[in-house]
DNA sequence: AATATTTTATCTACTAGTAGGTAGATAGCG
DNA sequence: CGCTATCTACCTACTAGTAGATAAAATATT
């Protein structure tokens, strides 16, 4: 079905220019060049703006979450999957002209329908949900090394390191930045 | 003077604007009754956007920058400087709905012009260097702790998780997620 | 000191272009 | 025929930015 290629060619569109100008820096008019289809045909498939920013929000999130779940299996220690977490965040970047969705509605977040909205909170609850059990598996594993004493604590903080570390290279364009905002926290996991 | 009042309240405005919902999340308009004067008569003050986004962007780097060299004749350590450092970076997210200057425009970065784009540039580079020389003399005091082995790469950590931090507490207007995330970075800097 | 000129800061009124969104026609397909 | 997906054509509201008038204040000239 052609048809139905046309909503996920819409949706890959959007996703794109979301993570690289913001839910504000595109238009229906800039989907419609992009995809090949009239700007008014775009309103078939999402009626307004908001349905298509929840949409990308939504699939953006199982996703991540999926292929966040698969580094369990995939990964023997969370250590692994810690360092796994870690390159999966730089690899959201690309060229370093990207970032996580979520980081990029973050901004204009006011502005944004409170479905929208929920769908964001849902994502970063969940990722942090996902990176507190990894911190209270390796406080079992590897106790007393420093790590694990606050698994809350270390989930917020390694969040915020990775979605700082984007915004670093995305701001020169430089994945380098990355590697460097993450080289101390790769380091000391390293160290286990 | 009033007159010199007015140019100091539209860039007062548009890097609250801006802070809250990105430089395209604003208009002229917006500007405009905020301030209490004409749309047309903001031209006059700032020919373009761009000229008024280059502007809060200047003003911004030399009050923060100024502030963190205040830090360092303030406080006796490095210790305590990054402190101030980070209760810095969560006073400016105000009531939680503000972002820094910076993570705000890095989002849109594209489409600003190359004059911001170096006034951003700028401020991050000044203030990863301010950070480094802290995680410097935070290597001489107090060596083999497990700090200041790599304080480039401490200095992009430290930055990142601020920044990030500022992100989480943002997407939930919610300070406590601020607190979170650098609740670890400070309890090892307490041990010191 | 009085008058003339320029500058500053604002206004009203307007432009061209773009935003998201709508109405209604049409083509193809089961 | 009825449904899906697209089209053309349009709407209203808003965008950044411009043109030209105006009143007051600062500066220069007589």
């Amino acid at each position: 079905m052609n048809k139905v290629d046309t909503k996920t060619n819409l949706m890959d569109a959007a996703e794109q220019q979301v993570r690289q100008k913001g839910a504000d820096g595109f238009s229906y008019a800039d989907l419609s060049a992009q995809v090949g289809i009239r700007k008014a045909s775009i309103h078939y498939h999402f009626p307004t703006k908001s349905d298509l920013l929840t949409a990308i929000m939504a699939r953006y999130s199982q996703e991540v979450l999926t292929t966040l779940d698969g580094y369990v299996d995939l990964f023997p220690t969370p250590k692994e999957q810690l360092i796994a977490f870690v390159a999966f965040y730089r690899s959201a970047l690309e060229e370093g002209d990207k970032l996580c969705l979520c980081v990029a509605f973050t901004v204009g977040r006011d502005a944004l329908a409170p479905q929208t909205r929920l769908e964001i909170s849902r994502f970063r609850d969940a990722v942090a949900t996902w990176l507190q059990n990894r911190f209270e598996q390796l406080s079992c594993a590897s106790p007393a090394r420093g790590w694990g004493e606050d698994p809350t604590a270390e989930s917020a903080a390694t969040l915020a390191l990775v979605e700082g570390a984007q915004l670093a290279a995305r701001s020169t364009a430089d994945l380098a930045h990355y590697d460097a905002a993450t080289k101390c926290f790769l380091g000391r996991l390293g160290q286990l």
